[in-house]
DNA sequence: CAGGGAATATTGCTACGACTATAGTTGCTC
DNA sequence: GAGCAACTATAGTCGTAGCAATATTCCCTG
């Protein structure tokens, strides 16, 4: 027989992130169902509300989103008609466009974040030591600083990293 | 001031796991695509391949990669009109079908496999130092059983779980 | 200041996947 | 054996996201 690579340890390492991955969206998508919210809504949500003013131009809010450009287009319009977020001209640049939460959006994250908090606590969190909970997170922020998409809204960019400022 | 959930300590972990799925699965799917595949038609593919036979039923192969019945179908599709997959008719019982590797669905694994482990290889497994892989291993082994999606063709079926054997 | 190239957001087109309904099959019960 | 519930696969419909094309604005160079 020849050997067999379809069992080789590193694809069932990365298996375990990726079941690990799954089996968490599964259980969040659920509970943001339940507050009338996608789990992209909540990610860019949670982006803005995390951000000064709590608005964000659209270029940047798809690049910490892993979505795209035209994406984001059509998030921010239903959630726009939602009346979760606004749009607002950008004062020193007439291409860009902020997106920025409005009261209404701020008080359907703090109505979803708790449950969402709680299920991680139960699902993640509350399932290690302490000890290794750490270890975990330092090796996964290895990983992550090696693959680093860009996601951290950090040093990515080639550019000065102040664009956020408009 | 009032304290600030949304750079909670526990928020950022799970962000974490999210940064490095999406950084993993997007280097992932530039390598598939080189080949000609999704990545849901790589996964359909390793299930595939690992199963007795080179074959399983669309209800089982549905149950393994977190798509729907429906998703199945249309993947198993597409697959067999590119040659990758063959149908075939479960003799003991007339409502189930096999989707079943080609010769041609093998070689294009094969083919692509190598480079996908040394993707692994490079991004993942190499950056950290074998006992804060295994510890890492460890822990996600144990989220991984606490939210167990069932995704490891293990005992979620409520089921005697031969029934992959039709 | 005129013009070219880069950047920004949006829209049309397309692909993919979930939800629902439908058709066929099986096994159980009376 | 007829009827009924459960299961399996498929087809219809809809929502969502990416890619390419477009319009506008900005910046830099001559």
């Amino acid at each position: 027989m020849t050997k067999n690579l379809y069992d080789d340890a590193r694809i069932t390492a990365v298996g375990l992130v990726m079941e690990v991955y799954a089996g968490l969206a599964a259980r969040f998508a659920a509970q943001f169902e339940e507050h009338g919210l996608s789990t992209v809504e909540f990610e860019v949500l949670m982006r803005l509300a995390r951000s000064p003013e709590h608005q964000l131009r659209m270029t940047d809010l798809a690049a910490q989103t892993s979505l795209s450009t035209s994406g984001v287009t059509r998030v921010v319009d239903r959630m726009e008609r939602d009346g979760l977020l606004g749009r607002r001209a950008c004062p020193s640049d007439r291409r860009s466009a902020y997106a920025v939460v409005t009261e209404s959006g701020m008080a359907r994250l703090d109505e979803t974040l708790p449950g969402h908090i709680q299920l991680i606590q139960d699902w993640f969190i509350g399932q290690l030591e302490p000890a290794d909970l750490a270890s975990l997170l330092d090796s996964l922020r290895i990983v992550r600083d090696a693959v680093h998409p860009g996601a951290t809204a950090g040093s990515t960019g080639a550019a000065a990293g102040a664009n956020t400022a408009c």
